[in-house]
RNA sequence: GCACCCGUAGCUCAGCUGGAUAGAGCGCCGCCCUCCGAAGGCGGAGGCCAGAGGUUCGAAUCCUCUCGGGUGCGCCA
């Protein structure tokens, strides 16, 4: 059930009456047409902005549209009263038998009060963190995975059908770089004197694969030249970082459907086949392409490159697939990898980057767009910087890695729910500061704990409630009437509005603040007793009130619950 | 130099894809537990929505330019 739009159609069908009885010309275009919430809620319960868009097209004046569609709308009885105001918005109030009803109607639901089905039928691939296999995960790939299995669930909230996915880039010179490193920290365990130069990774997360190293091997590789273990020291170490991101992935409750390895394109004709389908469309040429203005590398020099005609699809320059001697750039994979994945049959594609690949996204649609000849969309989301802090000092050495924070290091100071909620109570593309002392200290700094406590204090009223006798029932909501029990159903009716608005725009920090709502809306009506007795939860002498406002805040949990659900929160039952 | 992102209260940020008198938290001032959980609530002070033009019934939101901050810019991924 949304209020929202099922209020709209009554707007519409109201318009359609105006049209039938000739007092507004046929045809005019509806799409405009909103109903939302009014931002001041003295305007009433919902607006609508009808009159004023249908004007023009109309040729009468906005009011006097307004006043018609009042009339026509009275004859609901959702609807108790509907006022022209300001410029020609229509105001509506609702009555209280529709809010009882939308209250029952979550109750109804439960936790699939606000699913939809835009996505019904709508195949997805989000692929999140995709950090190199070269060691543990850091702040950075944090807010990247939790900001991508948030979205991930919100999608299937609205019925897409998604699938996780991870690109491990395996296929670079890091992981050969990762592979000596390793090979180091295997002579180490033979007790033998190493030095870590530069360009190699000193952190001791690899001494124990350096371990396992031996033990799987022995001997073998020792005073060997690279030839003879490369490969198979950079399977071995891949594979252990592999599991590394894995379990690191776990501490935060994610687990991906696929890993998709940049190795596996090479040497199996799979990057040739997707430089060929562009080939095809006339995008591959070969040029040399002008030296970058304002910042030229020092060893610039004019060379000739296999180059992918991006800007035929919004590029601002065309992309080397080739370099000069002939193997394939970065791109070239990652064309192919989503080639790939195109040819699963998606039919929307997100990638959710690090800012430091702003510089990509055009590349990348382009490459998309080429690809799909236009026919499957990308979004690509860049999840901005972390600033990391400890007690309002930057927080960067790490118990664990030595020179950086790691996700695991952040888990453990403040625990997977607050990670996960902090870094969604900012937008994908603004800036974050992650204070991990703040968001424990006090509620106010730490809006988890604010959202979890109203939660909490529902569960324990219900629990207590049930001890007395007392238990919810929407039979009984006939009993809520109060403004401000009007108000908290109103907030739940919102929801459902609020995840198709989320799910659209790739925003699932809309869910967060949407809680944070809900939750500031409940905690004023708990507060309301003092001042208002007859608005206490528990009251024994009157079980008809008590089940009616008990089904209301069981119906305020139940959303809390899936909206923290979503977010990979857990509603706590007690704090 | 070019591209992308950003600029909203002292600080940190929302603002429902163009709606009415621009909101919240922190900080500051003052209140509320004899009462189901005070990790809570209520009130107050605090704004040229960076600036200038434009589009229209209507702009923080869309367009152009300027200023300021971040990120990136062939043969690294």
């Amino acid at each position: 059930m949304n209020l929202f739009s099922d209020i709209r159609q009554a707007v519409l069908a109201a318009l359609d009456a105006l049209e039938a009885a000739g007092t507004l010309p046929p045809g005019l275009a509806r799409d405009a047409v909103t109903v939302e919430p009014p931002r001041d809620s003295a305007h009433g319960d919902m607006a609508t902005n009808a009159a004023m868009v249908l004007a023009k097209p109309a040729g009468q004046k906005p009011r006097a549209i307004a006043e018609a569609l009042a009339q026509e709308l009275s004859h609901d009885p959702r609807i108790e009263a509907a006022d022209v105001a300001g410029p020609g918005f229509l105001n509506l109030r609702l009555s209280g038998d529709t809010w009882r009803a939308l209250v029952a109607a979550v109750l109804q639901a439960g936790p699939d009060f606000g699913r939809s089905d835009m996505g019904s039928g709508r195949r997805v691939n989000v692929e999140y963190v995709s950090a190199n296999p070269t060691g543990p995960l850091h702040v950075g790939h944090t807010r990247g995975a939790v900001f991508g299995d948030a979205l991930a669930s919100l999608l299937e909230f609205t019925s897409h059908e998604v699938t996780r996915e991870y690109y491990i880039n395996d296929g670079g010179a890091q992981v050969d770089v990762l592979a000596r490193s390793v090979y180091l920290r295997y002579l180490e365990a033979h007790g033998k004197e190493v030095a870590f130069e530069d360009g190699t990774y000193p952190g001791d997360y690899l001494i124990e694969v350096g371990q396992a190293l031996k033990e799987k091997v022995g001997d073998k590789f020792v005073d060997k030249g690279e030839q003879f273990w490369l490969d198979e020291v950079r399977g071995f170490a891949t594979d252990a970082m592999m599991d590394l991101v894995r379990s690191d992935l776990a501490l935060l409750g994610i687990e991906m459907d696929v890993f998709f390895s940049e190795k596996s394109l090479y040497g199996t004709g799979r990057i040739e086949a997707a430089i060929a389908d562009l080939e095809d469309k006339g995008l591959i040429y070969k040029g040399t392409l002008e030296p970058p203005k304002g910042k030229v590398p020092e060893d610039w020099e004019p060379r000739e490159q296999t180059l992918f005609r991006s800007t035929g699809y919004g590029d601002d320059v065309d992309r080397p697939i080739k370099k000069s001697d002939g193997s394939w750039t970065y791109f070239a994979p990652d064309i192919a990898y989503h080639f790939d994945k195109l040819s699963r049959g998606f039919d929307s594609l997100i990638d959710v980057f690090g800012a430091d690949h702003g510089g990509y996204v055009k590349r990348m649609k382009a490459a998309v767009a080429a690809l799909s000849s236009e026919r499957v969309p990308v979004d690509i989301k860049l999840t901005q910087l972390v600033k990391l802090q400890k007690g309002g000092e930057p927080y960067k050495m790490s118990k664990r890695a030595g020179t950086f924070v790691t996700l695991a290091d952040i888990v453990d100071e403040v625990g997977a729910d607050v990670t996960r909620f902090i870094m969604l109570t900012r937008k994908n593309d603004a800036p974050l500061d992650f204070d991990v002392d703040k968001v424990t200290e006090s509620s106010k700094d730490s809006p988890v704990y604010y959202v979890q406590y109203a939660h909490a204090r529902i569960r324990s009223t219900l629990r207590k409630g049930a001890e007395l006798g007392l238990q919810p029932d929407a039979a009984a909501l006939t009993a809520i009437g109060h403004p401000a029990e009007f108000s908290l159903a109103a907030k739940l009716a919102e929801w459902p509005r609020l995840v198709e608005i989320a799910a659209n725009g790739n925003e699932p920090h809309r869910v967060a603040f949407y809680l944070y709502d809900l939750a500031s809306e409940f905690h004023s009506l708990w507060n309301k007793r003092a001042e208002t007795p007859s608005l206490q939860f528990l009251q024994e002498d009157d079980p008809v009130a008590t089940a009616g406002r008990l089904a209301l805040i069981r119906a305020v949990s139940v959303v809390i619950s899936s909206g923290l659900g979503i977010l990979g929160v857990t509603p706590a039952e007690r704090m």
